[in-house]
DNA sequence: TATTTATTGATAATGATTCCTATTAACAAT
DNA sequence: ATTGTTAATAGGAATCATTATCAATAAATA
């Protein structure tokens, strides 16, 4: 998704367009990696000085609402990305990094646990914890 | 597994064998409720009043470690559960209800990727979120 | 340009988890 | 069975990510 029909469509919504909020997505579109609201809040603040903590929280809340981001824990912590077609994240239990994966297979596997639970299915978290191409010589 | 093999595995590693232990380890054993710590705290100082919320914890790091246990993350709160094989875990996005379902595709899955990325796999975690048999009815 | 009110920033509050440490008790050795 | 060693416990303090609060600010509209 684009900056701009992410915005039209906030703005469509009521939802003001604040210069925090464009560097907020704008962040998330072009990183791959996965920050948490920490990270987003330190990056952006280099380029726009005078963006709170809070207001990142607050953003972040609201792309989420939005299923413009996805959100996964990992240690603990929320870690943010602007992938959200089903997907794998590969989460690296040394240094923490995360990758995306795709497979196809999971939409078939949605489909079945669909049918086979009683539960009324919204949306998927697949994970896969390892060691990353960096770390994995360290523990093998 | 049953409470008598955990325990001689335990013993073999030279770690003690509490009363606290012991009550957390049957408990989990014997629920499907995919407890947090604090309800695993309250539902085990039932029969043995003298168990502290600190004694919990540590308990349930060492069954993790020695996975015998598994753990999810919900909502910010650890959730754990004596079932350790690959399977995927129902959340209720309104109730907090987990469930366990097997899908004998995850093994693929798991093998696919393992082969796909250049992770090395460890483990994975697999989640699906919706609204569970009590609760959908008013979600839709 | 003025008005309305959503948004922001700063800080306090919350709550799950981890840390700390004196006391207790499991278990091995006697 | 008793004792000694030391892992485990209790409980309270500390940590840290997140949420709540609210006065000041600035988007959007007229």
């Amino acid at each position: 998704m684009q900056l701009e029909q992410i915005v039209m469509s906030l703005r469509d919504e009521g939802h003001r367009i604040t210069p925090q909020r464009i560097a907020i997505m704008d962040y998330l579109l072009h990183t791959k990696d996965h920050p948490s609201a920490d990270q987003v809040h330190s990056v952006v603040r280099k380029r726009y000085p005078m963006t709170s903590l809070s207001t990142v929280y607050k953003t972040l809340d609201l792309l989420r609402e939005k299923k413009l981001v996805n959100e996964i824990e990992v240690w603990g912590e929320a870690r943010f990305d602007a992938q959200v077609d089903e997907h794998i994240n590969l989460v690296c239990l040394n240094c923490g990094n995360i990758e995306d994966i795709d497979e196809k297979a999971l939409k078939n596997i949605q489909a079945k646990i669909a049918k086979k639970s009683d539960y009324l299915i919204i949306k998927g978290s697949f994970e896969m914890h390892g060691y990353c191409s960096k770390c994995k010589t360290e523990f093998q």
